[in-house]
DNA sequence: AAACATTTTTAGACTAATCTAAACTTTTTC
DNA sequence: GAAAAAGTTTAGATTAGTCTAAAAATGTTT
């Protein structure tokens, strides 16, 4: 059976909301995150339930089955697939690839997803640094931290960032911030954890923890 | 305003179905070619109407509006954008393109749809020789004719073809007639207007009305 | 031009995904 | 541990696109 574009959206993000250790996922964050009215996604839970693709429990949220990660799985696949493609192939920005992926992720051909894979050179990350699963569901793993957890003196390598709006993505390229650039870890502020680093080229920037809480680093 | 997949669908189909010359369409057509219910199309076509993509009169046919035609145009673009970069980057056959570009002709970005264009080297025919209209909606011209009206004894380029079926295609692909092949026509059967065609390789062969209608060719 | 056939439209109903408003659980607070 | 607050579900309605069955318009015979 074929799932549909709202299944599938609902799927994809309650897996990004239940987290690594596959929390409960509430119907309120639900309805902010695919912005409609509690009502509605109570209506598609029961849907989806139906279909064994969540486990659901009123009043007690959500969790996604093994058929349920699969598909989601899938989806996010396609998802970062594309933005590989239209940062690496197409010239668009970091910034700029989120919403057109956001509808290229819903286009249902295996044989498409496996044969851009390949021309993109099979990419193990997207262009914010996130993991692609390969074709069956696997995730490259990535003992990647914070910038803001990184400690003062070490020497960091920017490996991706866990917002995608476009005005952090500016920020950050405005900043001197890029995907693979390197940083020394200068100085913590101990009252609001503002963290003030050296760019390669000597540059110095100051970052408060609402940004640095948002990057994600190597130690090198 | 922004239009649905469907009304694209609608308005892609109507364009395809008036021919060069804007000819009316019939609901029943119309029916045929969305795999609906003439019933159906009538809804839509009120619709169409009403956001006046369409020139609609009860029981008399249907046809484009200026507006409607460049929705179209804006739509077969992409179609045929999508199908190159199927064959030509992906490496897919030119019979297997057909339902995924389906899909993607309906992804929404012009600044996509513009970068695609460039990276694909502006091409000007699509891999079944259909002209891929311009940003502004301007079809390069051709004038190609069916292998069907070709005379005996003309040496001949194929340029397109005007079935799209992944079977018609096959078809081609075992007799060894693709895009670009040269070929000689060698005689004509007066009764049934069959054809006997040479290949470059020498190799010769017979082609029935039926698919000769559907092949295009240029005199050289 | 009357009768039949074909095509098209109307009327009324269905499904998926959404909504608002009201009712019901669970959690928090005092 | 009751009362209030927060979160969730039900009930009933709406919209887009579709359907069937029946009515109306147009076309085609003779």
């Amino acid at each position: 059976m074929q799932n549909s574009f709202t299944e599938e959206n609902y799927l994809k993000i309650i897996h990004n909301l239940s987290g690594p250790e596959g929390t409960d996922v509430s119907t309120n964050a639900l309805a902010e995150s695919t912005s409609t009215r509690a009502a509605s996604v109570t209506d598609m839970l029961k849907k989806l339930a139906e279909k064994d693709l969540i486990h659901y429990k009123k009043y007690q949220g959500v969790r996604l089955t093994e058929k349920g990660n699969k598909v989601a799985l899938k989806v996010i696949r396609k998802h970062r697939l594309w933005e590989v493609f239209l940062v690496e192939k197409l010239g668009f920005g970091w910034d700029e690839v989120h919403d057109i992926a956001e509808e290229l992720e819903h286009i249902p051909s295996d044989r498409l997803v496996e044969r851009l894979d390949t021309f993109l050179g099979n990419p193990r990350f997207d262009p914010h640094g996130d993991p692609i699963p390969d074709a069956k569901g696997n995730m490259p793993t990535s003992d990647f931290l914070k910038l803001s957890e990184a400690e003062q003196g070490e020497q960091l390598l920017m490996t991706g960032v866990l917002e995608h709006t476009s005005a952090f993505l500016q920020h950050l390229d405005r900043s001197g911030l890029t995907l693979g650039c390197t940083m020394h870890m200068t100085e913590i502020n101990q009252y609001d954890k503002s963290a003030m680093v050296t760019l390669d080229q000597g540059r110095t920037l100051f970052i408060s923890q609402e940004v640095s809480k948002n990057i994600l680093v190597q130690r090198l």
